[in-house]
DNA sequence: GTCAAACTTCGATGATTGTCGTACTATGGC
DNA sequence: GCCATAGTACGACAATCATCGAAGTTTGAC
């Protein structure tokens, strides 16, 4: 229990459009993000629909947490996901709103 | 002259947003599409500041039309591209534009 | 302490893809 | 006709990546 578990999250001021749009890429990770922009509170791990497995879907979490789209944080032994979405569109504006409704509107 | 040389170009209703994000994604085809939004007039596949050989440039190009991005058509010997701008915005609305506006600021 | 739940980490694997060189086709100028 | 120019088509190759299962870790409940 010493040790802080809570992932590391990158500031917007480093990452860079490469690393945002192989995030988005990824239907998996585009659908999660979509979810998260639906969802009106945030979505553990294992809360989302999308049919991974789970050494998969954590592989997906973390591309999108490197990548500054979702933040994670801890909650008993759940890991809870929020969209960064104010401090990521001050980064990339307008891109995650174009994403997001071409998925929505996709599915 | 028999054979018509222009390539199939897809209705834009037809594209996916996977295709485009796949299309987007590779530096070299974001530095197409982003040289031909800043350019006054049509580009031919040779008039690109991009670094691959040809047959890779050749490439690029035909994922990018596949992707309803651009537009090409011969003059002589010749293939001129332009960007789909006004359709694609219509089907993509937004996206082009931030995608554009971050690779620039990257550059 | 014991056990289940929720994730992560670590290889391994199969598919995709960006890249190139070579060969080929079409056009225009001489 | 001849030749250079501009691209395309075709394999081939290397690297990346999404996927999984198995094993490990942390927490909370009992």
């Amino acid at each position: 229990m010493d040790a802080d578990r809570t992932p590391d999250h990158p500031d917007l001021r480093e990452v860079t459009l490469q690393r945002v749009l192989e995030a988005l890429v990824d239907p998996v990770r585009r659908s999660i993000v979509t979810q998260l922009s639906d969802a009106p509170a945030d979505i553990s791990c294992g809360g989302f629909d999308i049919s991974v497995s789970k050494s998969t879907a954590t592989h997906h979490f973390r591309v999108l947490r490197e990548a500054g789209l979702i933040r994670q944080h801890y909650v008993g032994t759940s890991r809870m996901n929020t969209l960064r979405r104010a401090e990521f569109d001050q980064a990339f504006p307008g891109l995650l709103d174009a994403v997001v409704t071409a998925d929505r509107a996709s599915s």
